[in-house]
DNA sequence: GACGTACGATTACATTTGTAGTCATACGGG
DNA sequence: CCCGTATGACTACAAATGTAATCGTACGTC
């Protein structure tokens, strides 16, 4: 279980995370704006997202329905861990002041981040 | 410029960073604690490296030094944009708020973070 | 000066990924 | 009832990646 997800596969997995169940051809169009997938791209890539039991199908007539089979916030936590682990030695912190160094920290993220840590001291 | 460094060769840069020049036998050494991989495997991924221009070489009789082309800094800014662009829409407080659901920050770490945002907004 | 040996260079090969084309077929329209 | 068409399944194929073996050769040792 839990294998990993390639980068085009993950453009698929967002439209349905944004909205599911769709169809192949609803997919592909969704994913029009972003990329230039032909619609055959777009039926492979949710093969292979199936196969990885990473999307779940349910037949209507005789196409597919696909939805998520794994939750965007799963995928996320473990992708940031990953991510966070590999560069950071595990902590966020490092991760934080690279940004800050970067100038890549508005205002409002400041606030944001701010008040989750508020939260947390609670 | 800037080709894309996958997660075997980014284990080797990592020892590179930490140390450098080395060559390719002190290279593999210092691997042997975290990956299982052969010497033969290690060169691989040097000249990879090297082709990718990541890494330089400087000759030491009839064997090299290698060291980094590239800043770990600006290799960890790049792939952090990356990241958090992919994942969270370019903005870190999502990032934040995913660590703290899932209950990865340390109270040394929320200090960290926040001194640095006191930094920031000075 | 022959010989093993330590090196980089070259070659190998399976798997994953990106990107598509082709095939069989069931369905809806006339 | 036949035909085009939409659809999933299967096939294709190059590039990247993980993992390594082999080759040619310069060097140092006897």
């Amino acid at each position: 279980m839990a294998e990993r997800i390639s980068d085009a596969e993950h453009a698929v997995m967002e439209v349905l995370w944004d909205h599911a169940p769709l169809d192949a051809q609803n997919i592909y169009d969704r994913l029009s704006g972003s990329q230039s997938w032909t619609l055959a791209t777009v039926k492979t890539l949710l093969s292979r997202l199936v196969s990885k039991d990473a999307l779940a199908t349910e037949a209507q007539g005789r196409k597919f329905l696909y939805r998520p089979a794994i939750e965007r916030t799963a995928y996320v936590a473990g992708e940031s861990h990953r991510f966070v682990d590999r560069l950071f030695g595990g902590k966020l912190s490092p991760l934080v002041a690279q940004f800050a160094e970067s100038e890549k920290l508005s205002p409002e993220d400041i606030a944001e981040i701010e008040a989750l840590l508020q939260e947390l001291k609670k």
